[in-house]
DNA sequence: TAAATTTATCGTATTTTTACGATTATGAAT
DNA sequence: ATTCATAATCGTAAAAATACGATAAATTTA
């Protein structure tokens, strides 16, 4: 289809499009941080609307870096290490080699 | 102005933003194991207009990943290694974290 | 000086993201 | 069965991102 960059460029991409908001990045980090993940916690957590933080947790789920699991009437939403670890294999290299990297100019 | 997030969690996202395309990936990849870095080379590297890459480079430059410096009627981009350590100071903590957390649910 | 080269910026159109309220769907409790 | 609670989805409006051609600015070359 769409050949004009590589598969791990397409895929570094949307991984931090998916990090490229605060509020996502606050779900991210309270679900590390709480043993309790209901998405209704997360709403109070976060200063937007129900459905706001439901279109957020939509855009972290999409490309898996968290998942939902539905409890009764609740959803109980957590981190999918497996995504986040192809994350961290994927730009983990890009901070290596910066490393590396003399400033040319 | 606005304390809704913290410092991190809105630098996390704008750093994540500037990466959240294929072209400024590319861009970062090509900085990385070319030795030139001159503008015109990038362009010829991506499926874009010269004006849209002008823009990618922009927003590559804004958060600081790369910098810029004009030669002549040239302009060599290159890799900012202190703010490549900082993205990785801030989400690395995140990865690891990630690796102790048991799936919840 | 004039022409050519390189890159940024402007103007603009299209698409995507973000946000909200309203509604719907599901299960729990009464 | 009805009501309540939870969360997803719908519809929609506003803002931001993406892309391009045209133009401008700066430097080099002829």
């Amino acid at each position: 289809m769409n050949d004009s960059y590589t598969n791990t460029q397409v895929n570094i991409a949307n991984l931090c499009k998916a990090m490229a908001h605060p509020a996502r990045v606050s779900i991210v980090q309270h679900l590390l941080s709480q043993p309790d993940c209901i998405c209704g916690d997360i709403v109070d957590e976060l200063p937007l609307s129900q459905s706001t933080v439901s279109q957020h947790l939509k855009a972290l789920k999409k490309v898996g870096l968290i998942q939902g699991t539905v409890s009764g009437p609740k959803v109980c939403y957590c981190i999918n290490p497996v995504a986040w670890d192809e994350f961290s294999s994927m730009i983990t290299p890009i901070f290596n080699e910066v490393e590396t990297k003399l400033n040319c100019c």
